[in-house]
DNA sequence: GGTGGTCTTTGACAGGGATCAAACACAAGT
DNA sequence: ACTTGTGTTTGATCCCTGTCAAAGACCACC
């Protein structure tokens, strides 16, 4: 089934899912699938096309030069990635969890201007969003606002599927992952959230945790 | 001569100077004068222009709804801003020191898409980076990159002309003065950097403050 | 050139997160 | 169902950085 970094197409043929403001993704397209920590694109690669999240998760990241990787993106079921400023890519993609992905290349003129502008900004805002959350104090902050903002992106806010392990959410908030767990263990201990394993997360007080980190 | 918010405006008269990547950018303008922490605009603003650094230095934050501050993005002589992902700014921008700022509005024909689809680009690659340094771990290689990456924007690898307080430094990098200032002093103490009072910095060692943080 | 005020530096102390370590839970495959 | 390995939780300790405080340096203005 799902073979690491090689990938298998076919054809999707349901409806298609909600693309938001980007309409050249409505179309019908073969899908990639990608096996947990399979490679999507590596830095230095040439940076040729976008790439949208049918199913699974995907993380952008970094390597510091002293082994620690940093991950600049989670990209989320309907989500689209992979622009960059150069000619080649600045970053890795990898899948977290089995993924899908729908390819689109940039120079078969699949993708025009204005939707690069859109995506460009969004990716801009984003990161910007991003600096405001890892520089927070707080290691109960930064966790709540980043379930806050999964669960915006779900479109579920009272159930989270996290698609990602405490080591990528550890390397995502810039903290380690027995900080993160015990932050989820407060969170927990407060009656904020409940847990059901580690990956499924129920917020009881949203209210409550908004008022946290925001 | 410098007046608060208020601006003034006359024209350059010498050369255009480098203006990069952006064509657009190398006519004659009216020049804007602002004094230090001058608004050039606020948050909620439309956002309908494009300003250029002649001189001096500006920086872009937000604010927390517990007060605090958390600088975006500095920029410095020859570099371009006011590219934002909504109609209204999301940000606010404001002068660190004695600038003048070239103004062009998006609406007028000036700013084509080209130019703004680079700016989006550079904007984005530069939020990304700035997320690697601010999840750095150490306090050190923060300022250490900090310094790199202005010393590098500068043109000059050995000696930088600080165009903000030790404040506007804790707020960009997410530590506090006092710890910026520690950071300085430890940084002096191993010979890598000298100090010519607190705003100009010789580097002595740039390979050694490179290996520090790259 | 003097002076006031702001910015910077340095010190002492405490708290939060990193680190090292080990027990525990869970998922995948046999 | 069992087993094995990975991922998670929890505990103990140390260090870095935030906080509070005060002295010192620098700049702008008079």
């Amino acid at each position: 089934m799902f073979a690491g970094t090689h990938t298998q197409t076919h054809h999707r043929s349901g409806p298609a899912i909600n693309s938001g403001a980007v309409p050249f993704l409505s179309r019908v397209r073969p899908i990639s699938l990608f096996a947990p920590d399979g490679e999507i694109y590596a830095q230095g690669e040439t940076a040729d096309a976008l790439y949208r999240v049918e199913f699974g998760a995907v993380r952008v990241y970094r390597l510091h030069t002293d082994g620690r990787r940093q991950i600049v993106a989670f990209y989320l079921a309907g989500e689209t990635f992979g622009l960059e400023a150069g000619r080649t890519h600045s970053f890795f993609a990898e899948a977290t969890v089995h993924t899908g992905l729908a390819r689109f290349s940039s120079f078969a003129g699949e993708v025009v201007t204005q939707e690069l502008m859109t995506l460009a900004l969004q990716s801009m805002l984003h990161a910007q969003e991003h600096i405001l959350v890892v520089s927070r104090q707080s290691a109960i902050e930064k966790l709540g606002a980043f379930l806050l903002d999964v669960a915006e992106r779900q479109g579920d806010l009272e159930h989270i599927d996290l698609q990602m392990t405490r080591v990528d959410i550890g390397e995502y908030l810039g903290m380690t992952i027995e900080t993160v767990s015990r932050s989820f263990s407060k969170l927990r201990d407060e009656g904020i959230l409940r847990l059901h394993g580690a990956k499924s997360v129920e917020i009881l007080q949203p209210a409550k945790l908004a008022l946290l980190c925001k």
